[in-house]
DNA sequence: CACCAGGCTGTCT
DNA sequence: AGACAGCATGGT
């Protein structure tokens, strides 16, 4: 087994923090499938195992070269609450493939992560690529272009989710998608705009996960309820308030203040369901 | 049974 | 510009 050393990561975090959704336990780690790789990682203390892929690509794919200690100093002065901090320490911002994480969001519309989680698995095993992996079966995330069977994405179980999964396969093109990780962050997240069944959360999403805006700042209803305890004494915010006060705390590498406090939110003890 | 989930679209003010 | 129902499905 390969390994890494490495400080200041959290594979479990990182991987459960509703970034991606196919992965599966595995022998302490866990097994992590995309587009073209199925790979296994774990981590024991600062050392990360991994097997079936190159380092360059977990290296990569982990975000480790990102800046954390700047990110850890930006956060000690910018007002982000000690246990936020603390819950969240050694999260990263995974660099995935773009079409995945279009793929993937437009499935998490409206869903809870076990639902989006299943979504995806039910459009894998009908358009994915079937492969053997340390004595188990498991389907690859389907391609671009490989949805080509509406009635077999309807009857999936992702809901009234599917028109918009049948379009956006026919509608996209790799130069489509080559344009779009060479653009800024607001090109980008027009364009993504303009594709059906992807609204503002959704394009945040694409531009944080996929294409590496941290400027980006997803707001679901755990963030939005995360700020609205944090900083304004758990009153209701619209959206566009949220958006404006993140941009003005947070700073430019915000997308990752996002990833905290939905992590944080999101574990808080009794405060998950009712009554905010 | 009702309500909610990493929301978006269309419609009506 | 803002409010708001409707949407498919699965979980609680």
């Amino acid at each position: 087994m390969n390994n890494i050393q490495l400080k200041d990561f959290d594979l479990a975090k990182t991987l459960q923090g509703g970034q991606t959704f196919r992965f599966h336990n595995h022998d302490k780690g866990f097994i992590v499938i995309t587009q073209k790789k199925i790979f296994f990682v774990s981590q024991e203390n600062n050392s990360l195992f991994y097997d079936g892929c190159e380092e360059s690509f977990v290296k990569h794919y982990f975000n480790l070269d990102y800046p954390i200690d700047e990110f850890y100093k930006q956060i000690q002065t910018n007002a982000l609450f000690e246990d936020v901090r603390e819950r969240a320490r050694g999260i990263r911002i995974l660099r995935q493939d773009v079409w995945e994480t279009i793929l993937t969001f437009l499935l998490s519309q409206n869903a809870n992560m076990k639902k989006i989680r299943h979504n995806l698995e039910s459009l894998s095993k009908k358009f994915g690529t079937k492969v053997h992996y340390k004595g188990e079966e498991f389907f690859l995330t389907p391609p671009l272009g490989s949805l080509n069977d509406q009635h077999a994405i309807i009857n999936s179980s992702v809901g009234y989710r599917s028109q918009y999964i049948y379009a956006v396969n026919h509608l996209l093109t790799p130069l489509w998608l080559q344009r779009l990780q060479t653009a800024t962050y607001d090109e980008a997240k027009n364009r993504l705009l303009d594709i059906p069944g992807i609204g503002p959360k959704v394009a945040e999403c694409i531009c944080l996960y996929g294409l590496q805006h941290y400027e980006s700042f997803p707001i679901d209803v755990w963030v939005k309820r995360a700020v609205e305890d944090l900083y304004f004494k758990g009153k209701e915010q619209t959206i566009p308030t949220i958006q404006v006060f993140a941009q003005k705390t947070f700073g430019k590498h915000r997308g990752m203040v996002q990833q905290y406090l939905f992590e944080w939110r999101r574990h808080k003890p009794h405060m998950n369901k009712k009554n905010r």
